[in-house]
DNA sequence: GTTGACCTGCTTGTATACAATATGAATACA
DNA sequence: TGTATTCATATTGTATACAAGCAGGTCAAC
């Protein structure tokens, strides 16, 4: 879908989506065509081509006369993605497990490998580029383009908000990101068995502790969350 | 989310909208920058930014050195239809029914006038226009950035598959549109009321009611649908 | 008669020059 | 001293000229 282009195009493509993700350029903040001219060596045409696309995909907003921003992440964001993603996250694992062909299991194994050594090697981005890339061969996996519009977008904030507690300083957390791999390799099995039940459920607890992660993050002081509560599921 | 751009270039973006909605341009047909240049009265700059936009909305595929094309619809995309649809729409419902500002059921009342008066004038592309439009608003109520992705794209390919069904020469249809429109007056009631379980349960009727539409295109010999099972329902 | 390469024309991709709009500072006035 | 207005500057939006890639047809060779 992307419709990668031409090598100069698309390392620009590639490397501000990268940048996104991993906060490098932080939400909301400008993105000035001129700078990015000079640091990609593309004139300003394919270059707003570029900020075009990556405002379709959710990546950067556009204001008119006013240029380009990193999406921004508020805590309406967040409600919103407190809402969204259990439902996406099952309905996309259940369809995978479904679907998925060999050539797209051996790529999500390679993708999970990569994600375990990025754990032991500590680098924070490292780990969330990996576990970013794996949750989105699931989704390539389900082959469903309505409910990947969906994915993609949480992928965005979902990535951006794990860059915070994928820090190795989070202390006693590192066992939790140990049972996160784990059940990595259980959705590897779930997806491999054809047990779409079993692939939807590890969906939802794998985003429960995501979710706990990112609740201890976002109310630090043991809060309750009233942020919305996500709609009952018919999962088995 | 679209920034809607100059005068000159929104009537650009809006009528190619409008005529890849209605059929008007068909699926699969190529988007010429010459033609729309000189139908639009733009230079290829701006217009080839209207056709990225609307790439990154699913309007649009492009490809490279090879222009654009009104992206298609194949008994693949009918098929990831059937599954994200109910999903998708029952979710929204629910939380247009949480969210919905008064301002927004006064305009989703005033959708459903303008569907109400399609109905009766008979005009195909009004009918499918006006029928979008309300579902539309219902996405805007639900006010959840990542369910809106798939639900835009979702009513896409469903206004273009309606553009068939809303035919007047269907005969025996009419009074199924007559039901699809209680089924709106009865969706405004129950999202009124803050009664989400009701509005979810609509949404998965009214997407029934479709459901049978299209099968009935698709496959109007009577044979059996291989297409692929849509999910089990809970409607009462 | 068929197949292959080459060449012409057209469409798309890129760069740059020009126009329009917004931002910020300086100044005049209350 | 505070506020409003004006102007200068910078950034974005648009048009056009140029380069590159693809498609179709012709011609030649087998």
């Amino acid at each position: 879908m992307p419709t990668v282009r031409g090598t100069a195009k698309s390392v620009a493509y590639e490397d501000l989506k990268r940048a996104i993700l991993t906060m490098e350029r932080q939400p909301g903040s400008p993105l000035e065509e001129s700078e990015l001219c000079d640091r990609y060596g593309l004139s300003r045409t394919p270059l707003r081509e570029v900020l075009q696309l990556l405002s379709g995909e959710g990546y950067v907003t556009l204001q008119l006369n006013r240029g380009a921003r990193v999406s921004d992440m508020t805590h309406y964001t967040l409600r919103d993605f407190f809402l969204a993603a259990p439902l996406i996250y099952s309905a996309i694992l259940r369809l995978a497990a479904q679907n998925a062909t060999p050539a797209q299991i051996t790529e999500l194994k390679d993708a999970q490998e990569a994600f375990r050594t990025a754990l032991t090697s500590g680098d924070v981005t490292d780990r969330a580029l990996t576990n970013d890339q794996f949750h989105r061969i699931t989704g390539h996996m389900a082959g469903n383009s309505y409910l990947q519009a969906s994915l993609d977008r949480l992928l965005i904030d979902h990535t951006r908000i794990a860059m915070t507690f994928f820090r190795p300083n989070s202390g006693a957390k590192e066992d939790r990101l140990e049972l996160a791999c784990r059940q990595h390799d259980e959705m590897i099995a779930a997806i491999e068995n054809g047990d779409e039940e079993r692939a939807a459920e590890l969906a939802l607890e794998h985003w429960a502790l995501s979710r706990d992660q990112i609740e201890l993050f976002v109310m630090p002081a043991g809060l309750e969350a009233p942020l919305g509560a996500p709609p009952k599921q018919k999962s088995a």
